[in-house]
DNA sequence: CATGAATGAGACTTCATTCAT
DNA sequence: TATGAATGAAGTCTCATTCAT
């Protein structure tokens, strides 16, 4: 198998399990079966291995959404799936979620971030675009602002619920319901 | 004076500079003027002194708001004053709030997090029900799930407006107004 | 209290507890509920506090020996309270004895050592010089250099079975016969 | 050159110049010509590396006494062969025992000691065994008991001799007849 | 005499990085 | 390319000792 490929894994799994921070090379290598130098032969740091995981990050967000948002769905739908769609695969992949996020915040490197984001807010400003179009939202939304509005509150809440709060499944529910309500309060 | 205050101080300062990782327990001593030794009889580890800045940070944000919302105003304005001071503080108080950020989403102390935080929920709280009882905003909107809801999207899209996009002024007065009119809807 | 016995019992008390290296002068201080700098009052380091401990140690030993052996008993009867009665000190008192050997091997100060031990030689050399005249013992028997052999064979060999060894009851025993037996017949 | 061998013979010599307890780490890499942490790729601390040595020192007395005694001797010259066997090794490394008997009374790994002087227990044993099969000691002893006699015997005065007394030379071959006629005694 | 907060020298240990094989 | 033993800079943390009160 790539070598690069192994390392990517590698330092997926690691990272996830102890974090950016104290992970060293050398849990790297041994996770990936390859030698310490040779580490070096693809990245210059373990810092360096974030974009990677990032893109991996934002492509299973785009994966998800696609496969659960129907487009033939009505515009409520639509919503209520987008939304479950994030919530899940932010509870199956919390520690990802959460080195990626703290990742964001750290890094020197934010211009990098935002493009490898760049997807998300693509999708979701047609998801918009395309709902302004059949009347399912208000007119006077900006389909590009809102979408870095829907992205935050979205993340931000499931990131609250299912990395700090660890909290039950009725209240995950409750605030669920909550946050649909908020959101398509907020588009009409 | 006090000594445990003077390392808090001195490593808010040197956090917001260099960041809390490369921050060596030897610049918070250096900053603070006082001896290596000396910041081990107050914390453990440079991590230990997060809880404090934390509680300092929070304090500021109930202190903006407290002084910037003005409870006798119609709700709209309150709430214009509301997302004006989070974004005038996130502004002035960018690095320090990263940090916090970062902190919260590395943290294994997450419930510690969620105590410090409280008196903005709560602040939060009390905002929502005395409109819900002006009969501000709806009638159905649970105020304290609503609460975090709102502290999401507003310090989500501040976040990103003042410490990942180093976005234009004009930018940020249009993203301000469309958080605005989102809100509005969605509080109605 | 006096202050510089305080620090004697405290010092006996930890180090044997936690060993010599282990032991932190603020360890001392704490035990023996007195401030730092007080320590240094009394003593320039917890090495000078050794001397102290070695004599009480011997005190022991002697006051153990004369309190068992019967100088009425017949010479069999008195080596065998003899051994009996450093046996049962070593084990009542291990760790403070191992202490007291690793700091003779260790120490600079051997010469001062001799000094403190040499009450214990002093007993076992009228010891043996009454056994002497009594015809208890062979006549080219030279007390002085016998007396050494003897507690260097009662004390190594009590420092086998109860430090290192842990060994039962039944072995304790039997060692203790063979080591009856082995003194009774060298000195005969 | 074999690091680890490098290692041990570097720690055996700054140990006997210096003490455990004074030696540093960086002595010993120093002595070595090692890097600083080429020391911790074999051994996780400076006291680890004393069992390393325990076997060279029980190697050396196997050696010592394996070349001394004369097995073709009467029990008689042997007896003398073997305490001077052990007493010339003593004086001419006094610094190496000094810290194993200090190691060896404060170590926490008793087991491992006794293990590591097996093989010294079991030549003894030997050698008391083939006496007793030849009529030259007496037909109660038993060998393994009394083996750990004269090894303490032995080894107590030689270490009081060479290590604590600094003794004048007619002195230590007083003291080695009279050890002489002691045991020669107590074995028949 | 007694205190104990403060000091800071210095030992420990880690781990990213190199480089000869 | 790949290896992994060796390196040594750099940071952590301890704790004996001091000294103003």
């Amino acid at each position: 198998m790539d070598k690069k490929q192994l390392i990517i894994d590698a330092t997926v799994k690691v990272f996830s399990e102890k974090g950016v921070e104290n992970t060293k090379i050398s849990d790297i290598v041994k996770e990936a079966g390859i030698a310490q130098g040779t580490f070096y032969l693809y990245f210059p740091s373990k810092f360096s291995v974030m974009p990677e995981i990032a893109k991996l990050v934002v492509s299973m967000i785009i994966e998800e959404v696609d496969k659960n948002v129907n487009l033939t769905s009505n515009f409520q739908d639509q919503l209520e799936q987008l939304i479950s769609a994030v919530f899940t695969l932010t509870d199956k992949k919390s520690k990802l979620f959460t080195l990626l996020y703290a990742g964001l915040s750290q890094s020197e490197h934010l211009k990098q971030w935002e493009d490898i984001y760049a997807p998300f807010y693509k999708w979701m400003f047609e998801f918009l675009e395309r709902a302004k179009q059949n009347g399912d939202i208000r007119e006077d939304i900006n389909s590009a602002r809102t979408a870095k509005l829907m992205i935050a509150i979205i993340e931000s809440t499931a990131e609250q619920l299912y990395l700090y709060d660890e909290s039950v499944d009725e209240e995950i529910e409750l605030q669920f319901k909550e946050l649909l309500s908020f959101v398509n309060n907020a588009l009409n």
